[in-house]
DNA sequence: GCTATACTTGACTAAATCACTTAGGTATTC
DNA sequence: GAATACCTAAGTGATTTAGTCAAGTATAGC
């Protein structure tokens, strides 16, 4: 699991769409002018989230892209692994050329560390960000003197559990 | 937050401080030897550990790092934030030139996520990966005929919880 | 059928980061 | 004073980032 501006990008520019799905497809002109991020940029990334499934692209005039599932099936751990092509980091692959056990370990601790943040991303859903930043959107237009930031985003937590 | 293998080094270099505290100070050729790091690379890391307050040198012949804290006391996220300097992904620095505050909304809400994670990594101490590690190493010992892995990893979970 | 729109692909690039290496230092212990 | 080990700086090849540029191809609407 890499987390990068990368992904930062993906995530938002899938947050675009999920936003103006109501008006049809989505062009990447347009994700590009709201989100200002370069359009070629955007086509790479898009080209990934084809072949992973998470879009559909229309072509033609009044073509664009749409979410291929709704948003609330589609998880930001999976669009983050659709354009970070996921590179092993094991070094070791799969404990083969350890010398004393040592290398494994601290290499499997990281590993189910990774796992931990990509079960977290893996529970969140474009959905989940799409209600958040509703509420804060109302939010913004009751009160437009001040900008409310961060008040309506503490219903995730991270709970560690014990056994 | 940014999760590459450069801070998957620092937390292998820190998690060997840890498990090797008792005989005083651990020099960096050992670390390098033990985790397979470049010693250079590892001597470039603690630079930033050192300035970070992570960790304390010791010159001269017999000396070393020592963690400064108890492992109990540094977390897996200072540990990564000390050598990733941070940059600022924000590009509208603090809600500045927003035009329609459409930016900002996915600009917050993926740093919302950020932190999330990144309070997910304050939450586990190296003493957390040392105790674990430990029960493995034990579980090896005990049976050196098959190699145990990822049994006892299972007492970290992440909860999503409402409001 | 023509044309504008918009996806699709490929090649290329400047800048940054990663994972080192090389080459010197400086401080401390024995 | 010699060995040890931290400390610093500079450079380097590989990779990734964040694009640009230039060609396509498919389609909707006139």
């Amino acid at each position: 699991m890499r987390l990068t501006t990368k992904g930062r990008y993906a995530v938002t520019a899938m947050l675009d769409l999920a936003l103006h799905k109501q008006l049809g497809p989505v062009s990447l002109a347009e994700v590009s002018q709201r989100q200002a991020i370069s359009q070629s940029y955007l086509e790479q990334l898009f080209a990934k989230l084809r072949k992973s499934s998470l879009v559909i692209s229309v072509r033609g005039p009044g073509g664009g892209y749409e979410l291929r599932r709704g948003a609330d099936a589609i998880f930001i751990a999976e669009i983050i692994d659709a354009v970070n092509e996921s590179v092993d980091t094991t070094k070791c692959g799969g404990a083969g050329d350890c010398q004393d056990g040592e290398i494994c370990l601290t290499h499997y601790l990281w590993e189910d560390l990774s796992t931990q943040i990509h079960d977290f991303l893996e529970s969140i859903s474009l959905a989940d960000l799409v209600a958040r930043s509703e509420i804060k959107r109302i939010a913004q237009h009751q009160d437009r003197k001040q900008l409310i930031v961060g008040e309506n985003m503490n219903d995730i937590r991270i709970a560690v559990s014990g056994p």
